[in-house]
DNA sequence: GTCATCCGTTACACACTGTTACACAACGTT
DNA sequence: AACGTTGTGTAACAGTGTGTAACGGATGAC
């Protein structure tokens, strides 16, 4: 159990693991706005592909374009980890920026398209346009904002509490691309879930038939059917 | 109450767990080139002060000049986190840029002064000199890579790989600082030790106890003798 | 100085999660 | 179709880490 600190954080704030960050003041990196100072490389992917691997030479950003993708954290004694997914719209490779090698490796979980753009252009062309680079600077700086959250929901939720957490994150971010928050598939393997949830394969497993239990979800192996949205937010975020 | 100023601030760098982040191409935010375009407003910390809340309106970053500081996420439902420590020429605020208000807290652990940066100055000044700019963006990446660092180690270690990693990287951070990275004071409880390492205060107390025992450390409270770095390192990086 | 409070430590029971093991399903290959 | 490989599901067992409690020392207020 967390202690409390004196801190009285009287206002609002975004929660919850991937929180919808309001009070934005802009709205993520602009690829639309970027291409015209930029030359794009196009990469076909397939599943199971990578787009880059730690170590290698860092020279370009990504911008998936289609496509579904993991970000892989590894140690030198050999242990690794999730730190995220990619999806359409979202960029890769921005963690590694100011090293001369990736920090991390990106790997497909779908066939997909990623969209290559050389970093030194991507540089003068934020020196060039003010609009770019602050854009760029608050994706890094939303980027950080992501992963204490993440940090939050580790180190304070249950596995139920983790799980729950990713499903509606995962169907919050399907619906922001025009998909359904109720039905959707997910693109990665239960023990991508588990490690990028600090748990195992096998509890993920159990958690998923409890929740199926509960009568919050539908699970048949990869395809998820949300049927008790306020039930699984009520699990995630209930605090004694 | 608030008043310019000049100073000294010799070195810097950034805060990072366990981030050895070898081919760096920059060394961080640089405060000294900083504060040629930049006013800057000390602030004097006594322990226990809050330097900004979250939910605040966001003004400014921070440059700690002297000191000790944690920094904590908290989400609506009364969950909190520390998610880092910052000490002596480490920034604070640079998550919350381009929101509106701080997603985080700030609280001193020690008396020391804290050097305001108002942001639409330093968003100019960056603006203006391109060395600036890049560097506020490899502090940015260089935060993230941190977070991941952290991720990994809270993902895949037990209590003990946590709790050594945990004094490697402050022993770390001290020697960096110019102090002995053998005999150090840590600034913080072991409550918010516990936290940031998603574990409890019991267990911290039980590890550090064990660490003893294994004569590893010699341990006071707060008081920390390092006896042997290399089994620590052994024990923290053992992975079957 | 005395007291109140916070912090650190230890003990003990046990819950949650990890571990191990095995079976089955999905998929591609021969 | 048979086979191997990979991923998923379930169960029984084990163990790490937790929750709760109690105690004592440190610190700071008065």
């Amino acid at each position: 159990m967390n202690m409390r600190f004196e801190t009285h954080a009287s206002d609002l704030r975004p929660a919850g693991f991937l929180a919808t960050d309001t009070g934005d003041a802009t709205d993520g990196l602009d690829v639309d706005l970027l291409r015209r100072y930029v030359p794009v490389f196009r990469h076909k992917l397939s599943s199971g592909q990578s787009l880059y691997h730690a170590g290698q030479p860092f020279k370009s950003l990504f911008f998936v374009h289609a496509g579904f993708l993991k970000t892989i954290e590894l140690s030198d004694d050999g242990r690794d980890q999730i730190t995220g997914f990619r999806m359409r719209g979202d960029f890769l490779g921005i963690e590694s920026i100011g090293l001369t090698s990736y920090a991390c490796g990106a790997v497909s979980l779908e066939s997909g398209e990623a969209w290559e753009l050389p970093y030194p252009a991507v540089l003068s062309a934020c020196r060039d346009v003010p609009e770019l680079q602050m854009r760029l600077t608050a994706a890094l700086a939303r980027e950080i904002r992501a992963d204490h959250a993440w940090m939050l929901a580790i180190g304070t939720l249950n596995a139920e509490q983790r799980v729950a957490t990713f499903l509606l994150d995962v169907a919050r971010r399907y619906a922001r691309l025009g998909f359904s928050a109720k039905h959707f598939v997910l693109r990665m393997r239960r023990a991508d879930i588990a490690s990028f949830l600090a748990l195992t394969n096998e509890t993920v497993c159990r958690v998923m038939t409890k929740l199926h239990d509960m009568r919050m979800i539908d699970v048949a192996r990869r395809d998820i059917h949300v049927l008790d949205a306020g039930a699984l937010h009520a699990l995630a975020n209930q605090y004694a």
